[in-house]
Order: structure tokens, then sequence, then C-alpha cells
DNA sequence: TCAAAAGTGTTGTCGCTACACCCATGT
DNA sequence: ACATGGGTGTAGCGACAACACTTTTGA
């Protein structure tokens, strides 16, 4: 196969969100070049002349999580001439939503340091990194509110608990159990699966599973999907 | 000055928005050169290698109209390899709110047709310009149940009854009188000017302007406008 | 039997919708 | 006087928030 030819001024930016152990992370890169070597980044890289726009962040994370057909959302674009020290590069944010069980820790040819890191822990990042991480979380959160993207956090089968905890992590709210339950239950976009829990100490929950079909037919009905 | 370079594989396309006789419309032009001569289009142009991005849109905008500090969004950036016949061009769309009595229509360098259209009625347009123009539209239709940037549209006074009549031409949905107007004395984002209208061959209504102040103030307590 | 989380209803309040008539002004 | 749009209030209903105890299960 020929070389692949870059465009050297326009890249992608990813950030990867996570739901683990009760809490929102996301998933960041520690730079082994100049300039910023050292510093924590959002994992990125430049398109390809002959690539799809989308391609690209997909590519990306395709390498580092060895992951494929996962969520992704464009944020927005940020070009500013002076926000890469070393030439004009424009570049475009997206956000992925991967479910951590199903993700195995890769370590591409550059031989990076990965690290989930909970949002309200991300370190000074390199460049005008901190900026499009807030762009994209701000993005996400109100995202959450009209559209179940939520459902690509957690696993296949999940308890109404595991899905409130989720909404938590992202809104940055608490909810009473009874209403949520209640509001879940009632917009139909999940149902039974008729698994319960195993392996658990305490009493089992209920397993739902997200009705995408039921979604589609309440979106076409003119309603929105809210928490 | 030394001649400025143009990145060629990186544009940005402006759906300008409009309220008049009633009616959304958007600003188009005639192309006057290959491919896709005599076709619409959005106006558009490439960015400066020295220029930020944002200002790309705003130059555009200015050659176009003569007006500078107008509203402008970022809607999303779109970057199949084959949207553009000629070669692989990225774009960024931005929408712009004007307020079309503000507006003196100008002949660019390259003596384009312009035309406004309602945006119900607008034709089949070059390259994939009709659907950088519905993602435009589809934005604004959000954005504006959360944010008060309809005031753009309108002048600096306006009566409530306009004010209406702006909303239900980007929803495209009919209110209720009495409740509109309840809805929004009470969001306290307008405030009486003390001004009536003047030249109308009914009742004078009331002008009103938009209370920037009291919407900033709104939105810090952490509550939401919402038509 | 204890610990830990699952699961479950009711009441009050507030906001939204639906709805029709009189008022002011210019011609 | 008439035509045109400006301006106003209420009642019913549905959605949401607040709130605490019992049940199941495994250790």
């Amino acid at each position: 196969m020929a070389e692949r030819i870059e465009i050297d001024n326009f890249s992608i930016d990813c950030v990867i969100f996570g739901f683990d152990e009760g809490k929102l992370k996301a998933l960041f890169i520690k730079r082994n070049t100049e300039p910023d070597f050292g510093r924590m980044a959002l994992p990125g890289g430049f398109v390809y002349l002959d690539e799809d726009l989308e391609a690209a962040p997909m590519r990306r994370l395709y390498d580092l999580t060895g992951l494929k057909n996962i969520f992704l959302q464009q944020v927005g674009t940020f070009g500013k001439t002076d926000r890469y020290p070393l030439r004009r590069v424009i570049t475009v944010v997206y956000y992925a939503l991967v479910r951590v069980a199903d993700y195995s820790m890769r370590v591409g040819d550059d031989a990076l340091e990965l690290h989930w890191i909970p949002v309200n822990e991300v370190p000074q990042m390199a460049f005008d990194h901190n900026e499009l991480f807030e762009a994209a979380l701000t993005n996400l959160q109100e995202q959450v509110h009209t559209t179940p993207i939520i459902f690509n956090l957690l696993p296949k089968f999940f308890s109404l608990s595991e899905l409130q905890e989720v909404y938590e992590a992202v809104t940055m709210q608490k909810f009473d159990k009874r209403n949520f339950r209640k509001k879940i239950l009632k917009s139909t976009i999940v149902k039974d699966s008729g698994k319960v829990q195993s392996n658990v100490d305490h009493r089992a929950a209920k397993l739902y599973k997200f009705d995408i079909a039921a979604y589609n037919k309440m979106l076409r009905k003119g309603l929105f999907f809210s928490v």
C-alpha cells in the first residue's frame, strides 16, 4: 500500500469517556515527544487526505483501545492561529462513549502511557486541550438530557441503580430513587431483560436493556426523552 | 501587504438567517464559476493560514453584507472525501443571525447574485450545501429553546407580537398569544423601552428591548430560558 | 440475624394549556 | 363607525418534587 498523505494542518482530538467505579472518567495520554513532553494530552492525530473526516477519530480509537463501532459525537472545531506552537493546526474535537468492561488497554506503536482519570481531576494539559476537554464534557452533559446516549456507557444489561449512577456521574446531580425509576420506566426506553444480577452479596437487582425501537418510536411521535 | 496564503483544503460556509415579511429567510449566492455554475450555494470561502478560524466567516459576512459584529454560531464540520468534486475540502459551517433592516446588499468583487429565500423554499444547491443548510437550521431551532439568540433577528426595539412571530417562524409552531406573553414577561429577559410603535394604522404596540443583564443573572442562578 | 441494596405510593405544588372578549387608534 | 391588531385572566390538569419503609438475599 502506498504511503498515505496526512493533511498536516488539520487534526482530530478525542475525549474518550468511560464509566468506572461509580465515576465518569476519560482517557488521556502522556506525551512522549516535544513540544510539551511529559504533559497529559487528549489522544489525537492528523487526518489523511483520502480519509473521511469521521474515519480519523474511529481509527485513532481503534489503535488505542482495540474497540470498533463505538459511539462518537462531534463537538466542535478549534482554530486559533496560535493554538499549536509548531505551526497552524485546526482541530476537530470528538467524544467517544465506551463500556470500560469491553475495553482492552493497548499501547500503540509509540508506547504511549494511557491513563483513565476522573473528569473532576484532570490535570493541566498540553496546548489548549483543557479547553477542548471542557467543551466535550459540556456537550455530553447537554446531550444527556434529550438523547439516550448514556446507554453507550453501560453494559448491555444493567440495573436501574446502575443507570441512575451513570446519570448522576454525568450530570453531577443526585436524583431521587423513586422518581428516577418512575421517569425511566414511564419513558419505555428500557425493557426488562428477564435477567437478574448474579454474584452480588445482597438482593439481586433486575436487569434491563435499552429498547432502541421504543425510543425511535417515541421520537417519531414528537416526544423527547429527558432526565 | 504580502499576499495571504489560503489553506486550500479547508473552508468555511455560512448560513445567513434573517427575518423579513414574517418569514425566516436565508441568504444564498448564485455560483458564477464551475463546478456547478448557476446553482445556488451557501456563501463561503477558504481560511487564510494566518487567520483565526472564526475570523473567516466574519470576513466573508462583512464582504457580502457590510455588517460587522454579527452573531455567529458554529454548527459543525463536514469532511467526506468526495464532498467537493475538485479536491479534498473540509468545511466548517456557521450560521449568522442578522437584522435585515440593518443589512445593505453588496455585490462582491466577483459580482455574485445574492438572494434571500424563505427557509422552506430553498432550492437544490451545489455540492452538499443542502445538507449543511439543514444542519444549520436544525441547530438554530434547538438553540432557540434554551438561549435568547433570537433577539439577534429583531431590531433593538420590538413589540411582543413581533417577537412571537419570529419564534413562530423559527420553530415552525404557533403559540397562544396570552401564554406567550406571560412566559416572556415572567422570564424578565425583555424590558419595557417606554416607546411605542409609530406609523401603524391601528393601536400602537408597546416596544420592548432585550435585557441582557437580566438574562445573564438568570443564567447564573441556574435557570434556563425556554419557549 | 445482620448488612446491604432493591423495590415501592401518595400528596402537594407549580407550571402549562386552553380559551374569548374588550380596548385603542387611524382611516 | 369600522377595521385592525393590542392587550388581558382564569380554571383544570398533568408533571414533578418531596418523602420512609419493607423486602430479598447472601454471608
